[in-house]
DNA sequence: TTGATTATTTGATATGGATCAATTTTAATA
DNA sequence: TATTAAAATTGATCCATATCAAATAATCAA
């Protein structure tokens, strides 16, 4: 199971230390005499497209590390106003290592690979590795300056700044685990989009179609965005 | 200079010891014998109603933990755009501790007074306790959330919702520390309202006025809002 | 390949909150 | 206490984005 999932067929060589994404995941800062055993304490467990990892009432029992593809989190108003929260990418954590409901839903968008860790388990396992501890703080403190930047784009950018900004980062992400970064693929529908800059999926497009006419990308099909002109559009979004 | 801030002036217990707002922050992990190198690695601080702590472009050196008055912290555009992320209350802390900037700035509002620690002091002391690390990070994971919950209100929320839920937020944060919490106080003026909420100071004004006719609160003036029908004032914003 | 479904774009109109402006209230200071 | 400055309220108007609606394009299933 775990090496027809990373498609590693060497039994003496743990799930981990094959690990495509690890140097960009918070189990970068473990030796590999410790990979044998957090390759013990988790799981990998396939989702396919749209399928719900967990939904925000549920009681939060684990902790996601994604290996490959991409999920989304939302927040659902009870009228059914949705808010996404994030796209998470391969290296991502996610879930809570905390006791008591999760805060938000997680579904994965295309087919998805996910590291699953036990609460319970990670929380006993931290208690022997310092370093480990030290990471999940390093990036939780990540996590929590890009909510940050979020509240900012959210709280104060226009629709024209907001696509700008969404299309910049979704860049830079790519590039920071080293993929192909122009054109930028965007896994997402148009609505996922909308819900997760605040706008409406009219606008989004409205915007996207404007960027193309002005000359600042180029919109190979909905999916795939070419950026030309990219000073043009940090200047955009500052 | 310890004793005087906190009143203390019995020197055979360390400042920390009798700090009042402990129990609600990070340190209250911390073994009594422990707080006397806690209180040595550590600084008290005040500042005036105002005054700077930090600007976001600084270099990051400190983390830091309110133990008396309110801060804000707050994103500047480069037009002079203000976004307000976090109205802070004795037992936050704020701050980095990764080397770097800060991601935002951060102002007194009144007087403040504030536990200081240097980013490096703390990361050796991490070392050395692990109960203060796994602290941390789960302080540092509660603000994410809390930050993923303002994501939803800047995103999704309208006018009215936003200050319902404001009102309803400060009202709770002074019943997790114990204080009373109707009437609430609000120790910020309506412009850093907006500023938090994505809106203009008119609109908070008028959203209160609205409430106020509706006989939901009660403002005693402007910074002290009571709360008549809470239910009510929940049903708004969920 | 074809029809059906889903996603995206584009257009017309409506509206919530911004903007501009004036007044009132509160706080600060001489 | 009077004078000034800062904060808050209220009103009138405007505009960016939502909403409603239709057309087009892409994807999927039979």
């Amino acid at each position: 199971m775990e090496e027809a999932l990373n498609g590693n067929f060497d039994k003496s060589r743990p799930r981990c230390s094959v690990c495509k994404i690890r140097s960009y995941s918070f189990c970068r800062c473990l030796q590999e005499d410790q990979l044998k055993i957090f390759a013990e304490i988790s799981d990998e467990k396939e989702f396919k497209d749209k399928q719900t990892i967990f939904l925000q009432q549920e009681n939060s029992r684990n902790l996601y590390n994604i290996t490959k593809g991409n999920i989304k989190i939302y927040k659902l108003l009870n009228d059914g106003r949705i808010q996404i929260i994030g796209f998470l990418y391969p290296g991502d954590f996610f879930g809570s290592y905390k006791k008591g409901k999760y805060n938000y839903s997680a579904e994965a968008i295309g087919d998805v690979r996910l590291c699953v860790f036990k609460q319970e388990t990670l929380d006993n396992y931290l208690e022997k590795n310092m370093n480990l501890a030290k990471e999940l703080l390093h990036m939780t403190s990540h996590e929590l300056t890009l909510a940050q930047d979020r509240i900012g784009v959210l709280g104060k950018m226009n629709a024209n700044e907001r696509v700008a900004k969404f299309i910049l980062n979704i860049s830079e992400q790519r590039a920071r685990i080293g993929w192909k970064n122009n054109p930028v693929s965007l896994p997402m529908i148009r609505q996922d989009i909308a819900d997760y800059l605040g706008l409406t999926l009219e606008t989004v497009s409205r915007e996207i179609t404007r960027f193309k006419t002005s000359n600042l990308i180029k919109v190979m099909n909905s999916k795939q965005i070419f950026i030309v002109d990219k000073e043009k559009l940090a200047t955009i979004c500052q």
